[in-house]
DNA sequence: CGGCGTGTTGATCGGTTTCAAGGAAGGTGG
DNA sequence: CCACCTTCCTTGAAACCGATCAACACGCCG
């Protein structure tokens, strides 16, 4: 389909952690060929509500977050996906998931048609498929524990955590004994209002949280939207300890 | 190894739903020569803390809770998996999650190895793991959307519902017109700790929730573990409208 | 400048937790 | 068979954390 698929895909910036990574150089070929670039702006709906979920994507860059969203009103935030994992859900029509973009994003996207043909003829493909499915089954159960039991700052502290630690923006210093990142700086992909969608909690309450973390001298914050994580060891004491 | 294998699947609970009722029928009767019944009592762990996960198992009747314990204290059970339900985590070693069975169980099981060569042989096999797996991913995220944003009355009901559902109680009355279920009757596979434990509440808050559903007459309960559901309707209701 | 979306901070309210006491069910040994 | 124990469950009263209501600050754009 494309001559310059496979040079394209050197150039990726997933290439190395993407699906497309764990699966045999002829099926990564395969895949290549029928694989498109997409821009999406924040906000934009990838799958879910009235959009079919006839397309899947290898994210290259940005958030996604995927919401489950009621009539009355209530949402929560039940994953976000992060450059490299895959996006979209095979094998099932209905589902009451929307997914969308977080911050602008870029996708690495393919029909469901493409996908069925290189499971047949690659069954590997199907295999890393489910390595990253009980992954996020993993981390949705890591979730559960959260929701179902942390305090607030700790919900907090631990979404903070996970941003410093998925999102690498530039590190600022390192633990001289260790070489442990001690401080990291970076945007953060959601909205105070997503960030309570993620947490189980009021928008309210999440910059209350931030303010303390302030205060404590935890994190500073130079914008609402860029943060500069001060003592990682110390915000992943308080994303697991209640406060006494 | 066992000549009578296919024949004892023949009789099995779950022949028509679980894992084996996916594959082809080679994979099945290769499954099937490699299979053992295991019974064990509640309270009894299947994998996780000390125990390797180098099993896998299909339940074949009782219930398994899979609990997130952490050193303070704190735990939330994060899934439980019924009858048909698979039972380990392939591709990886370490998982903080304990496995454990919530009533006694009746579970299908087989090592590593077996899952290992059977997926070389029968990829298919691999792809209804997978279905799974994205299924689980699914009712965890429903669960999520539960723990965060649903009040102790709702999860309570969501609850019971769940159990009146995959449970298959005796059917007490259905509604003339349409046919649905109105009274089912069952007993509960978990104590009030263990619904607390689920829900993210306290047992307390449990008890006080069932005890509301009592004086409301959705549900009427002869023995503390053993229930009926009077109105149907109501408790779906009830699991998805906070009281006003 | 004024208006709008987003985020912060304060005051009060309410649902769930926590603490505490007592009740029901089941098992054991006298 | 009954007293006693243990475990699990229920109920009550008070405390507390996060929600709710409300006002205001900030940045952005026309």
């Amino acid at each position: 389909m494309n001559v310059n698929a496979r040079f394209r895909c050197n150039n990726c910036a997933v290439r190395m952690s993407g699906l497309c990574s764990n699966i045999s150089e002829g099926a990564a070929t395969d895949l290549s060929r029928s694989v498109h670039r997409r821009r999406m702006p924040a906000g934009q709906v990838l799958y879910g509500g009235n959009t079919k979920t006839g397309t899947y994507a290898i994210i290259v860059s940005g958030v996604v977050k995927l919401v489950h969203a009621r009539p009355d009103g209530r949402n929560q935030i039940v994953g976000l996906q992060f450059p490299a994992d895959f996006v979209g859900r095979p094998y099932s029509e209905a589902v009451d998931l929307v997914a969308e973009a977080a911050t602008d994003v870029e996708l690495c996207s393919f029909s469901s048609r493409v996908y069925q043909s290189l499971t047949e003829i690659h069954p590997e493909v199907e295999r890393a498929v489910l390595k990253r499915a009980l992954n996020d089954l993993d981390s949705a159960r890591d979730w559960m524990f959260m929701l179902g039991r942390k305090t607030a700052s700790e919900r907090v502290a631990t979404l903070l955590l996970l941003f410093a630690e998925r999102m690498g923006g530039d590190v600022r210093e390192r633990c001289p004994e260790s070489g442990e990142i001690k401080r990291v700086a970076f945007d953060l992909p959601l909205s105070r209002t997503d960030f309570a969608a993620c947490l189980g909690l009021r928008l309210e309450t999440v910059s209350r949280q931030i303010s303390a973390l302030k205060t404590q001298g935890v994190v500073t914050a130079a914008k609402t939207r860029y943060l500069e994580v001060c003592d990682m060891k110390a915000l992943r004491h308080l994303s697991e300890t209640a406060v006494e």
